[in-house]
DNA sequence: AACTATGTTAAAAATCTGTAAAGATAGTGT
DNA sequence: ACACTATCTTTACAGATTTTTAACATAGTT
């Protein structure tokens, strides 16, 4: 998935330069130099992030993150700030306009670009973190079990069994790992209660259920589907 | 709603005045001296954020952050720097193994806190307007609640309950997480009273009750309608 | 064939949740 | 200071669910 990135700054040399190096990093880029522009695309599209200039001392960066803030269908785009000026106060009221981050210039590209992952990275997982395999979906958060799109539900065992086993697919697990990582620690519980809740798992996995391959004298494993 | 955020700062001057800060804006803190302490708490309790300085300019801070991020129930707590180095490459490196930003020292606190604030919004929706959701609609400022338009009277701690469930929809939350963010962290109240608390709150959404749902041995969470 | 490992089931044991009721606490007004 | 009230917390118990064990059947190995 390539993430777009909206880059606002005037001076062509600067954004020349973090444009390539995010194309370099796979992102799609769209430029401009001035906000207005900016604004014109946004009424069209929703970016994944947008790096701003303050180009001006004046209000127009602050103005401009209050727009954004303010429209329902962008205000959850994550926006950096590039700025010149390093002001304490400015910093404080743009994140309190709701900017993300900020970079004083001159700034290192390579920061720039790490400051681009971290923002991402956090706007991404924090929208949606289903572990999807094979037609399996679980996601950790809700609780929640779909095979091909139907819920189903599972106990709590059965549930981390599964994540397990969905977090290292085509590995085999041996009851030991699954003995730890499930049932933590200070385990006082017998091999064969594996096998019990493995069975009640393929079960409710309905025809997903033979995913779930047994390698005798070794453990379990759940095999991905080509 | 009590937001939790661990500080890891070994100059008591520093943390005590992050601690004073912090405290002010309403969140609750925990301040540990050393990485060891701190590693402990994590071990039984999940801040909404770590703030963690860098005491030595060695590996020890990175360390930190790729242990947390290797943990699956750590992983998702951003983490904030505070380093007294300037160094890009240090930077980029942190940012990479997972952290969220960083503050170079001698840092303003009003940055410090705006910044802590800019990472909080993402995690939870932070807005003191109506939250609606599925026919429940919740005003943190006015403390009123509406069941399909229709006014409804909650306790205090029922509210928060709901307020806390409405900012984290379709997500688990534990008992214990309930208590820290409804009760506070000096929390020396049983499990069981946040089950009759969800009772009487269940009782009193009346038909929206039922989004309730309780995930055995897990916890309570809010199913938002499709 | 003997041995060992796994699959499955059923029953026992352990645990969890919902809720009512009683006691504790805090806040209010007199 | 006192009583009154509303809220909060604990406790208890029923009902339900989950987990574990144990037993037997089946499959796989040597």
């Amino acid at each position: 998935m390539n993430e777009i990135i909206t880059v606002i700054e005037d001076d062509p040399h600067i954004s020349e330069l973090i444009e390539f190096n995010l194309k370099k990093e796979g992102y799609e880029t769209y430029i401009f130099d001035n906000a207005n522009d900016a604004l014109i695309f946004l009424g069209g599209s929703k970016p994944d992030l947008i790096i701003l200039d303050l180009m001006l001392p004046g209000l127009q960066g602050e103005d401009f993150v209050k727009f954004v803030k303010s429209k329902d269908e962008l205000k959850e785009i994550p926006i950096l700030i590039s700025t010149a000026k390093t002001d304490d106060e400015l910093f404080v009221k743009l994140l309190e306009s709701g900017a993300d981050d900020f970079i004083v210039k001159p700034f290192s590209v390579k920061v720039l670009v790490a400051k681009v992952k971290a923002i991402l990275r956090r706007a991404f997982d924090q929208s949606n973190n289903t572990i999807s395999l094979s037609g399996i979906e679980l996601n950790p958060e809700s609780f929640e079990v779909y095979i091909d799109g139907k819920q189903i539900e599972l106990t709590k065992t059965e549930f981390l069994i599964l994540e397990l086993l969905l977090r290292k697919p085509n590995k085999v697990l041996s009851r030991e790992y699954i003995l730890n990582h499930v049932w933590g620690g200070d385990v006082d519980v017998g091999d064969r209660t594996v096998d019990v809740h493995l069975s009640k798992l393929r079960k409710k996995l309905g025809n997903k259920g033979n995913l779930i391959k047994s390698i005798p004298r070794i453990g379990y494993k759940l095999k991905a589907q080509q």
